[in-house]
DNA sequence: CGGCGTGTTGAGAGACCTCAAGGCATGTGG
DNA sequence: CCACATGCCTTGAGGTCTCTCAACACGCCG
């Protein structure tokens, strides 16, 4: 596992100090005690290859990490495969809180790209709990956003036809990409398949492609590869009632 | 809104030492120090009668609740009315953690029986991370726990059939309800209508109704009004492909 | 070159939905 | 005590959204 992943992005540790996504305007920022409280638990870097199982389902022992850079996502299987997305990880976005509360991991998590990962071990995530509540208190407010992230989706997939929900999935991650810098304007680099939008969707791969065709040729938006045009972003925004609520600030463990 | 509950349950205010709840095996023991850390942040009891709005969508100052006794269900609803149950709540359950860590809430929780709710208030929160990292840790776990249950449910509804999703729903509550002492051997009372199972599996009414007498025709169970008597676990837990997680002990705020 | 992953399109099938009507129990007011 | 309204459950009929099966195009890569 550690072989595969050479050339990527130099493979340098940063520290968090130096972290560029707490540059970012939507991060809260720390004071220093906060950022020594991180470092003392946080050391370890890791870095996998596009494809690459960052919590395998049924795992023992996943540790908790913060995605530094790169996209996966979570999911949960049937035993005949049918596989259903529970919502997408951006960098900023923390891994596996469920599976370190847990004996098991009920879900795998999945890389999408590249990746970046911080590292806070297992065995040290009491130790912030009794040392720093500032950043417990984060990380509790970060499972809390996860969690609204699963709602949307559960709320699409119960209650949105394909149409709402194709513009639902399109608008949550183009301003998710978009708050942490990585969208050109209307232009996002979405890293994935439209497979990946059907096993989110709770739709079939047809006829996922077969919505997306349609509202493309509505002009609801443009795509080459993985790169997607926003074209009429309000048209999106009443289809999935998008709220705003990814704007606001939000902490960064 | 105090005046509609009178005869409930005698509105008892009781000591978290004395909480019936903590008694049951499911609930992990907390020490002396613990328990008196809950008391001084939770003074408050609440009651309210069925059908009453815990949180309404929106509210911006909700507080944090343990559920001691009672349903209720957390749900998302989109303009038309069209509504997802998200989630349903049973003894033991917080209600709000969301809407506490938000400035507003983006989901409401309604009452599906008579219910006695301890309040958390909102501005305490804070105190009990600094305080009490053990209590802070269980809220995080909890949350977790409730995210476990969306992620269910949204497997259930993107992948899962009519038949399965109504048997994964029917298992889950009915074990749920056994490990609270809810349960008479294999009979639940279900404070919920076809309308809720709808709305949570993401089906319609008639739908439901129908696949609802069609596992009933083949022996799985037997309704008379509330009271569900499960004829046949084994048959619902291969259909729902249950796995027993509800059974790990968890804690009590 | 052939294999593979991804995207596209057509045709037919089926799961699920909407509309509609009626039954049964409970509650309320005359 | 009856008339009436209300909430929940039930059943039938027909429509449609979404699925499965199938085939093919395209680019990439060994």
């Amino acid at each position: 596992m550690s072989t595969a992943k050479a050339a990527f992005c130099g493979e340098q540790t940063v520290r968090c100090a130096d972290c560029e996504l707490r540059r970012l305007p939507i991060f809260t920022p720390l004071d220093d005690r906060e950022l020594q409280a991180i470092e003392a638990v946080k050391r370890e870097d890791r870095f996998l290859p596009t494809g690459a199982t960052i919590i395998e389902p049924g795992a023992t022992n996943a540790e908790l990490y913060t995605v530094y850079r790169g996209w996966a996502f979570r999911y949960r299987i049937l035993s005949d495969n049918r596989r259903q997305i529970l919502h997408f990880i951006l960098p900023g976005d923390l891994i596996g809180l469920q599976s370190a509360m847990f004996d098991a991991a009920q879900y795998g998590v999945e890389a999408l790209t590249d990746i970046h990962l911080c590292v806070l071990p297992r065995r040290k995530i009491w130790e912030l709990f009794s040392v720093a509540p500032h950043l417990a208190f984060d990380i509790t407010w970060l499972g809390s956003r996860e969690e609204s992230l699963v709602d949307e989706g559960l709320l699409s997939v119960g209650r949105r036809t394909a149409d709402e929900r194709i513009a639902t999935l399109l608008i949550s991650l183009f301003k998710r990409a978009r708050a942490l810098g990585l969208a050109d304007g209307n232009v996002v680099d979405l890293p994935i398949t439209q497979q990946h939008i059907a096993d989110a969707l709770g739709l079939s791969l047809v006829h996922t492609n077969k919505t997306l065709a349609r509202l493309r040729r509505v002009g609801m938006f443009a795509r080459q590869g993985s790169r997607f045009e926003m074209l009429n972003i309000r048209a999106l925004e009443r289809l999935a009632e998008y709220i705003d609520q990814d704007l606001a600030p939000r902490p960064l463990i």
